[in-house]
DNA sequence: CTGAAAGCGCTTACAG
DNA sequence: CTGAAAGCGCTTACAG
């Protein structure tokens, strides 16, 4: 794509391109804007034929543990790669033309950390920039290249280490109605089922990820009359409102409630007591997204790569979980 | 600068410097690294005269709480210039090279979180390219712009605090011999005086910002026999592992020791007891250093701005603190 | 406001 | 391996 294209298509001279490139006065206001949509429509970039060399970020919130996680993984790979790792937050109101201007300076590859809705992956593939989208919420049309965690195992495995524990009454608080959420609850309810045990639809709880909602819903579960020995929650931060919950319902942990969270952020080793939590390997996870992005944009793809992938959970058991009380 | 000039330098022709430039074969080992040394002692670089739109942030450590909240004050300001926001770790072993790359990049503005020898810092100017350091570890020359906190008031603060809830045998575990530290042992020592406390060295222990130095440390400290009624730990990690010594050896906080921490991050709201700590606030640090580092940058700085500031800490007061017990 | 012409920095194809 | 020559994409200075 030159300057001299743009210049044909719109009817005008190449030096009249170039001033409407740089911005300099002496184009009139009719043609300066009939360039500038056949620029944006044409997707021209000032940068040199191949682009950037960089790996851009695309996260909704910034905030939190979890952002940290995917930015070191996406570095040391980029490293290798001598990528610039660039990071952007998409979030409402001021994240608005953010997605443009990424496509603008073309990127060697986009990561983006859950949602980008249909009309933005055909910004970046309009453009021919390849990305990989992590830890994805929503079932994504069979092309578009992801990498998420095996989270239906975690739920498994979460669940069958509560059972291995004697425990037959475990509460789940549910996060929103999103793909890994969903996972977790069928592995859930898939090892309640090959334990014989019938699941409670009263211990399946809505809750956000949050520590908020963590307490407010284990507060109630822990209220009731038939109160759980054991709680998995969605996160660990929403763990640690059951903790709370729990303290205020002068429960001890493990002794009188189990709680097991997820993700296994550093926190969940140095509160009281250190969280029995899956692990969710995000560094990882974010390290293998850039890994098969920067393949993507290869000329040559080093190898026939898998493109989609889960990177397997694993439990990491601390002292919130122990066997439930005798008297249950 | 051009590829002229390098060529000129070197006594080769254009064609041959082009060459090096694009790691293509056809040059002799000899001229290639002659002509590499000019490229880089001339600090020749590929991008267009005024450089990339990004902001490059040089951490030392990328892990941890810190890094998100510097990361997210500057992608504010970055989006506000238009520009794009690159994340760089140059800690040792593998982060030789970054510094070298960053420079090639050119961007409008680097900003270093701690540690930048001379020469790197050098390497920068010699470039034309403003950095500013955020939170600086150690004395810079004067005219090196810095963003820091007071950590002066903020630990004449926490000590005012603490002895204005009557105690006397106050604690300080000092990290490592930095700026930041010993300016907040300084204002621990003028509040202790102010209040007419005679200082006592064996309460002030060296131990580095992590949970497990402060649990080495406080768990010397409180096993005296004339134990301290209040410790005050020089990061809030540290603080947590200050709540662990206090656990073991059967100390409630706040009752027994009351305990305060630096830094405030998000964590800290949520431990337990929630923990008294001095808020540094590192987003707006980080904004106000990009702030600075993107006005040096521009051709005609919007106003003759102050280049060196340090903002305000504050106290953030919850329930880690209280009157120390009745028999001290 | 517009574009033909000259020029600049770089790359490519090729002769030595 | 080396560089003269041609060429490409863009910008600048200027004539209309």
């Amino acid at each position: 794509m030159t300057i001299a294209e743009i210049a044909a298509s719109a009817g005008v001279s190449v030096p009249t391109v170039s001033k409407v490139l740089n911005g300099r006065p002496g184009v009139s206001e009719a043609t300066r804007v009939r360039v500038e949509a056949l620029i944006e429509r044409l997707g021209y970039a000032k940068a040199p034929v191949k682009g950037s060399d960089a790996v851009e970020l695309l996260f909704h919130d910034l905030s939190g543990a979890r952002a940290v996680e995917v930015i070191r993984g996406v570095e040391q790979v980029a490293r290798r790669y001598r990528c610039a790792v660039v990071v952007n937050e998409i979030s409402g109101g001021l994240g608005d033309g953010v997605l443009e201007d990424v496509a603008w300076r073309r990127p060697r590859a986009v990561l983006a950390v859950a949602r980008l809705s249909g009309t933005q992956r055909e910004l970046l593939t309009g453009r021919g920039i390849p990305f990989v989208v992590l830890d994805p919420v929503e079932e994504l049309p069979q092309q578009v290249p992801f990498v998420g965690a095996t989270d239906f195992r975690g739920g498994q495995t979460a669940t069958a280490h509560l059972v291995g524990l004697g425990h037959r009454r475990i509460a789940v608080l549910a996060g929103p109605d999103e793909l890994p959420v969903r996972a977790r609850l069928a592995g859930f309810h898939s090892a309640l089922h090959a334990a014989g045990i019938p699941a409670d639809p009263a211990l399946v709880v809505p809750a956000a990820p949050t520590r908020e909602d963590g307490y407010a819903a284990a507060a109630a579960l822990l209220a009731g009359p038939d109160r759980p020995t054991a709680v998995i929650a969605s996160s660990d931060l929403q763990a640690m409102g059951v903790y709370r919950a729990a303290r205020e319902a002068g429960l001890s942990i493990p002794r009188d409630v189990s709680v097991v969270g997820f993700d296994d952020l550093p926190a969940a080793a140095w509160v009281d007591p250190p969280l029995t939590t899956v692990h969710r390997p995000l560094a990882d996870m974010a390290a293998t997204a850039a890994e098969i992005a920067l393949n993507l944009s290869a000329d040559t793809p080093a190898a026939p790569a898998q493109t989609s992938v889960e990177i397997a959970t694993t439990l990491t058991t601390r002292e919130s979980t122990a066997p439930p009380p005798a008297d249950h």
